[in-house]
DNA sequence: CCGACTACCTGCCCGC
DNA sequence: TGCGGGCAGGTAGTCG
């Protein structure tokens, strides 16, 4: 489920748990995910306190108290949930029960956290197992093989049209494929894409280079579509965290941007720009699912 | 170096 | 009802 809202709307969910909690334990439900855990992943994790809870792109950082930092990738199905430790009165001493949801099969990783005299669980369950957990020194997370090369966040005034032209100069790469590359940008993924570029009426086919200028600066269509991509991005962070407040549980199904795509999945719908009488259209560029409005997409 | 393609894994949905 | 095929929000590795 996560492109960059999601990933940061399950941060805001999770960080009242887990921020200030001490490990008690870390069960592994099995060695690896998409990778295997590193070497004495629990051991390391356990007796620690949780200082905070960031996130770089799709990438959420638990930040433990001795300068170590797990790096946490949800992959395409991963999902994070707090839950209170079910057995707080009928526990055998240093016997962990592991709450299971109905599908606990894939409850992969339960960090049983201490908080004051609170007891909860915070359980990680990923049916595909493409997310993966690193752990990573905080003064060489610049150096993360994955963040070593990552383009800037969508968020605040990082991004800029003028950045995106110097990326863009040149490419003869459909605009889809050049913001999907987590080294141009960071955090968005095939639904964000195809949304921004339909608020920006820009054909996620056209060529990137076609937005710069031959003194390499951004067109006015670029300088839109940096707006745009801004846009999208705050609005389904705001969307996620509102459908978060009244949720205790930290669901990653919750604030998909309320399921209220404009062209992603809407194939075979009219499309929504006003006046434009076209329809949505799917076709697939670099093996995925690009969604758009052929009428009004130029 | 770039871009295209594949692999990784499970679940769900659709058509037969 | 069962089965096979296609599809799914991501990344990383290989190959031309």
């Amino acid at each position: 489920m996560p492109e960059l809202p999601e990933v940061e709307t399950v941060r805001r969910g999770l960080a009242p748990a887990m921020e200030g909690a001490r490990v008690r334990k870390l069960h592994l439900g099995r060695p690896d995910l998409r990778f295997p855990f590193p070497e004495d992943f629990a051991e390391l994790i356990e007796g620690k306190t949780i200082i905070s809870l960031g996130r770089r792109a799709k990438y959420l950082l638990i930040e433990l108290e001795d300068g170590l930092t797990i790096v946490s990738h949800l992959g395409m199905s991963g999902s994070f949930r707090v839950e209170a430790e079910a057995d707080a009165e009928g526990s055998i001493p240093g016997v962990f029960h592991h709450p299971r949801s109905k599908d606990g099969k894939h409850d992969h990783v339960v960090f049983y956290l201490d908080k004051g005299e609170e007891r909860i669980c915070v359980i990680y369950n990923d049916p595909r197992r493409f997310g993966f957990m690193h752990l990573v020194e905080r003064s060489k997370l610049d150096l993360y093989p994955a963040f070593a090369e990552l383009g800037p966040e969508p968020t605040g005034n990082t991004l800029s049209a003028d950045y995106l032209a110097s990326r863009f100069d040149g490419k003869s790469q459909p605009l889809k494929s050049t913001l999907l590359d987590q080294k141009v940008i960071a955090g968005l993924g095939n639904i964000y894409v195809c949304e921004a570029l339909w608020r920006a009426h820009l054909s996620p086919l056209r060529a990137a280079g076609t937005l710069v200028t031959k003194g390499g600066k951004p067109t006015a269509k670029l300088v839109y579509l940096t707006e745009k991509i801004r846009d999208v991005i705050a609005d389904a962070i705001a969307a996620g965290g509102s459908s978060l407040r009244d949720h205790i549980q930290t669901d990653g199904t919750l604030g998909y941007f309320q399921h209220s795509f404009s062209v992603y999945d809407q194939e075979g719908q009219p499309c929504r720009t006003p006046g434009c009488r076209g329809t949505v259209e799917r076709v697939v560029q670099a093996g995925r699912s690009t969604f758009y409005c052929a009428a009004c997409q130029k």
